[in-house]
DNA sequence: ACTTTTATATATCAATATGATATATATCAT
DNA sequence: ATGATATATATCATATTGATATATAAAAGT
């Protein structure tokens, strides 16, 4: 999935700029399952631009650069069906935090706890902000990525309230686990 | 976190070809929170081998193009810890499938139902592999993570179980939610 | 018997994405 | 006043992705 097909989503819901695309991607819907940068946001507005499937308004402010506000185009719909219709690829996950957690041996005691208290205060975190969601008039399909979500913050809480001690305690590696390699 | 440091991991635990750690991305351990392609591992092992991190045995085959083993040097366990010591980054989320339920109402029953069964196999294919693991002697860390995962897979299952309904029915939209940008 | 697919194994490459940085200004808090 | 945060666009070096090329063996299908 390119950031062409993501900006269309976007601009599927309502027309924005690329500084609100990008929030999209922070704070918004999507932030949920996908990230989205400057570097290729605006790249691909000036594609989608040249292809017809956006519009853009300039719109000129006061002292500020001019807002450009983007539209989804009627061919822009037609490329977003079309890209939503193709085989899915399988989720791709990168989490730092649980490979240092998988090295937890290789830390400190002090660096495990912060490191487990960020992670778990960043989750607590989104768990809430979706909970204060308001979901009324919310189309099915949203309301079960939505819920996808709250479910998968829910678990990670309550993994990580049940489980700390695993990575917590003063000695991170239950048996020393020696490597069988060429350094023995 | 870049691809040197996730090679120096893998060969944490064991020797292993180009070949082998990228299957660890792919099945192995990891593949649970990162991924890491060809493209990225032999650009890096290249650069760990010129930086005395690793080293390299050549292993000439019948055939087959020769085996290179790599293995973690001491400067190179030195190198991992002081990465996996570092703040880690907020975990990153690509989700396709997640997309594409976002904009159900954009695809017809079949397409929905089939995108539907695939993403939940799948994930039902990852929670019996990681149940099938034997965790003996495995470090508290590890343990955490592969739980971590486990934990995950299992509320993606349930939730798709039970709310599929969403996502399944014969009108996605529960209300067509019109847009409200310059289109209209 | 023949063909295709899967697995082992290294390697490169074009296209894309990432993360940082630069530029400007307004607003808000200290 | 000073600094931090928010709005807004844009570029750039570096890194990643996904596909492709090269070889061979083994397994599976027809």
């Amino acid at each position: 999935m390119d950031a062409r097909t993501l900006c269309l989503g976007v601009l599927m819901l309502d027309d924005a700029t690329g500084y609100e695309i990008k929030k999209s991607f922070e704070e918004g819907p999507f932030a949920q399952f996908y990230h989205c940068g400057f570097g290729s946001i605006y790249p691909a507005l000036g594609k989608l631009r040249a292809e017809g499937l956006v519009t853009c308004t300039e719109l000129a402010q006061q002292g500020r650069p001019g807002k450009k506000v983007y539209s989804i185009t009627p061919a822009g719909i037609d490329a977003l069906k079309e890209a939503v219709a193709q085989s899915p690829a399988d989720d791709k996950i990168r989490s730092e935090t649980l490979f240092m957690f998988f090295f937890a041996d290789l830390l400190g005691e002090a660096r495990r706890r912060a490191i487990y208290d960020g992670y778990l205060d960043h989750y607590r975190g989104l768990l809430q902000s979706v909970r204060e969601l308001d979901n009324t008039g919310v189309p099915r399909g949203r309301l079960f990525v939505r819920g996808f979500g709250l479910a998968i913050y829910e678990a990670v809480v309550r993994y990580m309230e049940e489980h700390g001690d695993l990575v917590l305690g003063g000695d991170a590696s239950a048996e020393p686990e020696p490597r069988r390699g060429a350094a023995e």
